[in-house]
This record gives structure tokens, C-alpha cells and sequence, in this order.
DNA sequence: AAAAAGGACAACCGCGCGACC
DNA sequence: TGGTCGCGCGGTTGTCCTTTT
């Protein structure tokens, strides 16, 4: 028979949460950690499903998230990683830190799938150049390769497989070191307006609000890794630092036709262990998976060597967009 | 000014996986 | 070794908001 129901479905209640409700999940988070989500309802008396607590808490109350508009560097960044990774949000989510995976989904599905298509279309008229050899390699994984190529004028030859080999430590020092957002402020403007969002559930100054008697309480120090300058708001936030890579059971998931083997980050590892109540979800933790690896997060990051396109203010994009 | 259509996004649902017993 | 539980992920839906007619 089918899988019973993850909770007794009487009773929940369901649609918008409130800011009652938000105060009272993030009251019970902040005494007990994130985790253990099945024991949120039962120990709160909120009248809601766990998955709901948990997604609650991940996509909107967690601090560190950052909503609205999306910059261009990041809409590069999501269509080069969906073009290799495809609809897998979380790993995408994962080098974006102040993004959730269901905000980037949406924001694929409403705004960046429209703008590829547009383009493809336009470029259908162009007559685009046939497939490069290194995507003809891979054809399991080169048409929406092509497809964000054509979009963001990427430069598919960082699918070839022969890519230099970088070690997880060094990668993770990359991906702390290269990201625009791992040493970002909380609350650094960069674009997103979420005060001009009017409903509750949008709305960044609420959140704030119920979040700041939060943070400040967290007693214990973020995790540091390697030469990741923290926050303010990780200073002062134990739960900050660990972002995607842990909280949202994060790393690079690769299809397994173009990438057989994938380490986790070392970032990952160091940052899970700091994690109480979470245990990373995916299945990434797999053992000397290196060298693709390496190749992706070089791919995904030395463009910013060639023409200063990994500039870390807002409004830069390391993938110029041409829609 | 009102209704309709379309867009944006928050939330739900089902499934898969790992941990634990 | 098999069953159960808890969690995370991706797809989908529902609702609200904005724009157009």
C-alpha cells in the first residue's frame, strides 16, 4: 500500500502562515535548533504539518536569506548551473547561499525559462553554430548546455572532461573565497527590494523583526571556514554559516552520464559537523569523487578571471545576460 | 471603474534516501 | 536484513497581485 501520510491530517491546517505562527516556529527554533521537525507541532501546539514547519522555516524564517530581485551575476550563475546540473535547485541553491532552492525554482520557472526561450527563438532565426566538439562528448547533457551557452555566451569548453584537477579543500576555499554572497552581509542592499513586497509571507521586515531577538541570543560562534570572511549577521548567527551547503542537504549533484563521480565539498563537510538536527539529506557524500568536481566549480569560476566578471557588487553579472 | 487574464510566488504533495532499530 | 521514521528534493498547485481590456 501506499506510504501513510507524514502527519495525521485532520486538524492541519494549511495555506499562508501567519505572523503568530512565524513567531512561534522561530521561537521554538531558536531554543531547540533546526531539526527534529516531526516534534515542532507536536511541542508548540502549532496546528501545521512538519513538512511545513521545516519548509517554513527553510525557505523564509532561516536567517540569511535574501528575497526579490534577482541579480544578473545570479541569473548567470543559475542558468550555467542548470544547464549542467538540471532541476536539481538544491545543488544550484548551494552557490548561491542566500538563496533557497524553491525561490531559484521559481524564479527559473517564472522569469529565466521565459527568457531562454525568447532568446533560442531569436537565435533560431540567427542560425546558430553547430555544437562544439566538447558538447558533441557529452550529448546527454548538451542541449541545455547549448542553451545556456546561447544565452549567456558561456563557453561550453568547460565541459570537457580534461579539466584541470583542483582538491576539495582548495575548491572550497574557492567557493568561499569566489562567491559573491559567502562574505555578504545579510541585509546588504544588492538588489533585493523585499520591503516592496506587501503580502506577510514576502514581507523581509517582519521576518526581521521576530529573527533579531533571535540572533542576537545565538551565544555559540558560526563556523569558520578556511578565509571566509563572516557576516555581521553570521557573527551573530549560528545558523547562517551553514546555509545551503548543510541546512538545505546541499553539495554538487551531477548527472551521472556527464559527471560519474562527485566529492562533496570540503566546505560541506566542515559546516555539516556544525550543523545539530541535520543530516545533509543527499546523497553526496561519497568518497574520491575529485577531479569532475574540480572541473565544474573551475568551470563555474575562473570565468571571472578572463574579463572581471565575478565582480562581487550587485549588478554585475559574470555571465552577461543578453535578453 | 470593473472584470478578465496573466504573472509571481508561497505552500503542498509525493517520492527517494539515509539512519536507526 | 527488512521495516520504519524523519528529512530533503523536485514537481505541482493554489492564491494573491498586477496589468490589460
Amino acid at each position: 500500500m501506499g506510504r501513510p501520510p507524514c502527519c495525521d491530517k485532520v486538524g492541519i491546517k494549511k495555506g499562508p502562515w501567519t505572523p503568530e505562527e512565524d513567531i512561534i516556529l522561530v521561537s521554538y527554533v531558536q531554543e531547540h535548533g533546526p531539526g527534529n521537525w516531526r516534534a515542532v507541532p507536536i511541542n508548540t501546539g502549532l496546528m501545521r504539518c512538519s513538512k511545513s514547519c521545516r519548509l517554513r522555516w527553510t525557505n523564509y524564517l532561516r536567517p540569511g536569506i535574501r528575497r526579490g530581485n534577482f541579480t544578473q551575476h545570479e541569473e548567470g550563475i543559475i542558468v550555467h548551473l542548470q544547464s549542467l546540473l538540471g532541476n536539481r535547485w538544491a545543488a544550484i541553491a548551494s552557490y548561491l547561499p542566500q538563496r533557497t532552492d524553491n525561490d531559484i525554482k521559481n524564479y527559473w520557472n517564472t522569469h529565466l525559462k521565459k527568457k531562454l526561450k525568447k532568446h533560442q527563438a531569436i537565435g533560431a532565426i540567427f542560425a546558430p553554430p553547430p555544437p562544439s566538439s566538447d558538447l558533441a562528448a557529452h550529448p546527454s547533457i548538451m542541449p541545455t548546455a547549448a542553451a545556456a551557452a546561447a544565452v549567456g555566451g558561456g563557453d561550453n569548453s568547460m565541459l570537457a572532461t580534461d579539466i584541470p584537477h583542483q582538491r576539495p579543500a582548495e575548491v572550497a576555499q574557492l567557493i568561499a573565497r569566489r562567491s559573491p554572497f559567502g562574505a555578504a552581509t545579510a541585509t546588504d542592499g544588492g538588489g533585493g527590494d523585499s520591503s516592496s513586497t506587501s503580502s506577510y509571507a514576502s514581507s523581509m521586515d517582519n521576518i526581521s523583526r521576530l529573527l533579531d531577538g533571535f540572533m542576537k541570543s545565538s551565544s555559540s560562534s558560526p563556523p569558520q571556514h578556511h578565509d571566509v570572511k563572516p557576516s555581521p549577521a553570521a557573527a551573530i548567527n549560528p545558523f547562517l554559516c551553514f546555509d545551503h551547503m548543510s541546512a538545505t542537504g546541499g553539495g554538487l549533484l551531477l548527472p551521472a552520464d556527464a559527471i560519474s563521480d562527485v566529492p562533496p565539498p570540503q566546505q560541506q563537510q566542515v559546516l555539516t559537523t556544525t550543523a545539530p538536527g541535520l543530516h545533509g539529506g543527499g546523497s553526496y557524500h561519497e568518497p574520491a569523487k575529485q577531479q569532475q568536481l574540480s572541473s565544474i566549480e573551475n568551470w563555474l569560476f575562473d570565468e571571472e578571471d578572463d574579463a572581471d566578471l565575478m565582480d562581487l557588487s550587485d549588478g554585475c553579472c559574470s555571465v552577461p545576460m543578453m535578453f
